[in-house]
DNA sequence: TTGCTCCTCACGTCACGTGAGGTGGC
DNA sequence: TTGCTCCTCACGTCACGTGAGGTGGC
């Protein structure tokens, strides 16, 4: 009733759906920590904000680059550390360095991947 | 002693070697029916050949398409069939042409995959 | 004969998929 | 109250990794 402008949040589903993954990957980002849900209604449902619909829009990004889920949520946590203002500590902008560098490797392997496809699609073509 | 000119054979550490995969994933390409080596001492060792090498080189470019070890074996047999002179086989053809059309939504697919990973990495040099 | 390579189980792992059986939310 | 959505187990799957314990090959 005396509520303000409220935050748009959603259930499990809305954000697979919004997403294109599954819930059962959701509940999994959830057990592992790489993903957790804002909050809970009182009968269990996991509540889903806009920032964590982002925070999904991020890791789904991130997958292409072949991490384990454990090493996203390292990689998350050095981003949220980032943004809530530990930009000038230099354990966090070394970490951050370092998954630059990782994620520009990974970029490269992926890069040549395509090439091995294009080879692959050639060959298959001259058949 | 009477033999003539032989045509390399190796082991299965040397194959491993030469294309980086572990001798455990080529066994299991062995368990699987994706690569069955040309053949076995009588000790049980497997022999592969340079057509084996081959082959496993082209398994290779595969992977980046992230098909299944049953959706490279397919595709293989079909690659055979039409080595092994049935090119003119029209059912034969239809399988590679849709195997050339999935191979190519795949390819696409990567593609855009590694944009996402380049907008994952210009999001992060922006920290 | 000594190493080094290879062998076959067989359990473990990672990221989920897939029911089973039960309950919350509008 | 009726559906539809969501919940938690818990076993299955795919492509291997990782020892354990034993033997072949030059």
């Amino acid at each position: 009733m005396a509520s303000g402008a409220e935050r748009p949040t959603m259930h499990i589903g809305q954000l697979a759906e919004e997403t294109g993954m599954s819930q059962r990957t959701l509940r999994h980002y959830d057990d592992v920590g790489v993903l957790k849900p804002s909050g809970r209604t009182v009968g269990g449902f996991r509540i889903y904000t806009g920032d964590d619909l982002a925070r999904l829009v991020l890791i789904r990004r991130m997958k292409p680059l072949g991490y384990s889920l454990e090493e996203m949520r390292q990689l998350l946590a050095t981003i949220d550390e980032l943004q809530s203002g530990c930009a000038d500590d230099a354990r966090v902008r070394t970490s951050l360095a370092e998954f630059i560098d990782e994620a520009a490797e990974r970029r490269e392997r992926l890069r040549r991947q395509l090439d091995m496809a294009d080879e692959f699609i050639d060959l298959l073509r001259r058949q």
